[in-house]
DNA sequence: ACATAAGTGTAGCCAGTGCTTTATTTGAGC
DNA sequence: GCTCAAATAAAGCACTGGCTACACTTATGT
């Protein structure tokens, strides 16, 4: 491989990392909202395990990204774009941990490594794992 | 899921982040030492893809780290601890690729894809991995 | 010896992502 | 309507990890 594949590589995994934090955070305001109703920067610390400060910082790196819209001391929620994203991430989160679970990771396990693997899925790989799955849905383990 | 158990999942996602750097690192110095003889600081740079400042930085991070050692204008290289952790880094995204390929995905996607993906895949799950391929070597594809 | 080019180091800047500390706003209870 | 607790915001610190610009060292050629 020569140095600008890698290059390219590295920088492609870079981009990804810088992403998956939108994409977390995403997701989970989703999650919120359809829990409660709305979400609260508190919840979203609470959830991210992070402090509010660091928790208004992001939302507020997601209102550039026009993940987002929010008012100050209301509720913050998802744009179109946001709620597609959440939805889109949840789904490939998902995939990721049931592909996981079909070879032969336990279940928990899964659940924890997917949670940093599924940002670095790309569309190709995720179809594979779907028609992986589609083709033999237990792994045949056993 | 609880609140506490989400942010336990995302605070280990975001600590083997913190550690992905570092092992790329190392693999790469690794490398460069196989194919060249020594590491530079240009040749780290070009590789990953990087400025030089930024790959001194990273050195500089490396032997906080007790991975590396070196000299003002000599060469990086590995200490023992680093020689086993770039060891070790090979060895996992050799199998990440496998197991990829395996399951379906198209081999330079999987090589793109393991980049970012082998530093949140646990030890539980490596072994899985080989599990599943001792198992289904070529995953019965076609 | 000296000039020059390549490699390396250092300084300073920016953004991201965490933190703590200190206002401010909101909303509930009196 | 005032007070107070909770929620939120704002500001400042630290570290990572990019960058550019500039200084210095090394190696090479004359």
């Amino acid at each position: 491989m020569s140095d600008e594949q890698a290059a390219e590589r590295f920088n492609q995994a870079r981009a990804a990392q810088a992403m998956a934090v939108l994409e977390d955070y995403a997701e989970m305001i989703g999650d919120l909202i359809e829990e409660m109703g709305e979400a609260r920067i508190t919840d979203i610390a609470g959830r991210m395990g992070v402090t509010h400060p660091t928790a208004t910082k992001a939302v507020a790196r997601l209102k550039r990204a026009g993940l987002v819209i929010s008012r100050p001391y209301r509720g913050v929620f998802l744009t179109e774009e946001g709620a597609a994203l959440a939805t889109r991430v949840r789904a490939r989160h998902r995939t990721v941990v049931d592909l996981l679970v079909a070879v032969g990771v336990p279940p928990e396990t899964a659940e924890l490594d997917a949670e940093g693997i599924e940002h670095h899925v790309s569309d190709t790989t995720l179809e594979a794992f779907e028609a992986f799955m589609a083709k033999a849905p237990t792994a045949d383990r056993g």
